[in-house]
DNA sequence: GCCAACGTTGGC
DNA sequence: GCCAACGTTGGC
């Protein structure tokens, strides 16, 4: 199995809205980077792990973790003119972008503020805490989990 | 709101 | 294929 980071800006998308939805599961839609695309096509199957990360936010941060319950399949929000993710090229027949549907796990009792992450020497070489790293989709290791999780939980 | 860093676009 | 201009991300 392999672990993920999945990022949202709460204003838009947060763990409390995913906690809401029917069955605690959501697509996880908007994906515009062919990078990140790519990762959900290429290596995400169903049953992978990841964090949901808060950015753009008072205190970005893990908040929680999720599984991915549906594989790679087409964004539809990309050929829908009133969304604001819409693509003029997507169509049908190359609908260029593409979603997996997440389920909540579990939500923290309180975020692992990126502050306490930066100051974490072991997740040195962490992709988020990369200069310049936007990359709204990114792997996160087995030791990189398990130490963030034990900052959450205890555990 | 600022701004550094990065990705994408499009002219050539 | 280069690269300048532009748009976006995201911490602060």
């Amino acid at each position: 199995m392999q672990r993920w980071l999945f990022k949202s800006e709460p204003d838009a998308f947060s763990i409390d809205d995913l906690a809401a939805r029917p069955g605690r599961t959501e697509p996880w839609d908007g994906i515009r980077n062919y990078q990140a695309r790519n990762l959900m096509r290429d290596a995400m199957t169903v049953g992978d792990e990841g964090f949901f990360y808060h950015s753009s936010c008072a205190v970005p941060g893990v908040v929680g973790t999720l599984r991915v319950v549906r594989g790679a399949y087409p964004d539809h929000t990309a050929q829908d003119p009133a969304s604001p993710y819409h693509d003029p090229k997507a169509t049908p027949a190359e609908p260029r972008w593409l979603m997996v549907d997440v389920q909540l796990i579990e939500r923290f009792e309180r975020t692992v503020a990126l502050k306490t992450l930066k100051a974490t020497p072991a997740l040195d070489g962490m992709a988020l805490l990369r200069r310049g790293n936007r990359l709204s989709i990114q792997p996160v290791s087995d030791e990189e989990w398990a130490i963030i999780l034990d900052m959450a939980t205890g555990r």
